[in-house]
DNA sequence: CCATGTGAACAAATTCACAGCA
DNA sequence: TGCTGTGAATTTGTTCACATGG
């Protein structure tokens, strides 16, 4: 076991898709479950497994696996889950919008408490359960509701100077959908995703295809 | 250069990154950038954009960098962006209509020819300037239409029925955000988004950052 | 016994440093 | 001179194989 600083993004993501599997498998009832058996059923690798579980201690039991119940649990505190954050997203726009109603469907550790947008026309409408409050007012509403992270769902060129709002208005991290490269603090964790690159992805794999593919191989994992 | 085929997914995300920087270059008037002026715009690094270039061909000019134009329209290609790729988008929930929406409002190669769901209240009712038609029909919709990506927005529990109608509807590409592991083919690119595992990225993130993270770094880069 | 936990081997990705060309 | 393109060095991540312990 290593101390649980500097975590890799990838090794991370596999944790929450480890967790997202053990949850599964306990609204099926099991007890317990070997790497081994883990891996097949959710096309994973068990040695990876296993690696990534005794970074935090020894969670497994030898000669039977890991109990279920007790895996999920840790992965949640490792994670951070087992307490709520609380978020605000920045423009209410198609995926924005999404986001709020999905989250309030299921909220897991999430939940969103404000809504801004600098529309006119969308202040003081509803979303979800949530009333669009104006964009000048992000301290305000940040202070109010304990926001926590900032989800930025608003376009392109609006991006930066939200972002900075954001930042200013005290969050403690930050979740971006605009398809620009924001310059972060250390101090405030910023995860950018920009669901276009994934349809091109897939775009390029294509091509490939089309192109004969003779010899070399097209090895992509689907990323969970 | 190498030959263009097996491009790890890392990669693939990189050159979308440098086309999208390039594209905004264009809009910005600029003709030429070198290695070093993008990854200090777009917070990249230099030596990779030479080497992930290079990869492919001799796109730059030494002592002078890259034709901000020629660049961008060798990565469209190389990307598979230079001809329009039709999508149908099976779950016309929250995240289907945003997605719907959003391809409408800006499409570039990416257009949604088509919109399914199997709720009996949906059918008919339009998203976008889209009818929504039975997911029964998948196969007929997929073939009338000519879709080539389907887009997964279903939830978990329809996910793997789904992706097989798909399958066996025809398509040639996948992009699932249901959160399932889903077992796909060689033969059909297939890439998994789950969006609540950025949420918990950035959960562990202010985990470990509360826990002190006395000595150990937490370095994430943002990821695009 | 059986499956975990782990050091050692291997593979992949990134960074470096500089040769080579406009 | 300045910046690309690239082999070599380094770092990071994954897989293997087995010793360890329930």
């Amino acid at each position: 076991m290593a101390d649980p600083h500097d975590v890799s993004s990838v090794t991370l993501n596999r944790l929450s898709l480890y967790l997202r599997a053990l949850r599964q498998l306990q609204l099926q009832g099991e007890r317990t479950i070997s790497s081994l058996a883990l891996a097949e059923r959710y096309h994973l690798s068990a040695p990876q497994i296993r690696k990534d579980l005794a970074r935090f201690g020894e969670f497994g039991i030898r000669g039977v696996g890991y109990d279920v119940g007790e895996l999920a649990g840790r992965l949640r505190g490792l994670l951070g889950l087992d307490r709520e954050h609380r978020l605000v997203v920045v423009g209410i726009g198609n995926l924005g919008s999404a986001f709020v109603r999905f989250l309030e469907d299921e909220p897991g550790s999430f939940r969103v408490v404000a809504a801004v947008d600098n529309d006119r026309a969308k202040i003081g409408r509803r979303v979800g359960s949530l009333v669009i409050r104006p964009l000048a007012d992000l301290a305000a509403v940040v202070a109010e509701s304990g926001a926590e992270i900032g989800i930025l769902t608003v376009p392109a060129r609006a991006a930066d100077a939200n972002y900075r709002a954001l930042l200013d208005a005290g969050v403690s991290a930050v979740l971006n959908f605009a398809p620009v490269a924001l310059a972060h603090p250390d101090s405030v964790p910023t995860k950018s995703v920009d669901l276009r690159i994934y349809l091109e992805e897939l775009a390029f794999q294509l091509a490939a295809q089309h192109l004969g593919a003779a010899g070399g191989e097209r090895r992509l994992p689907d990323g969970g």
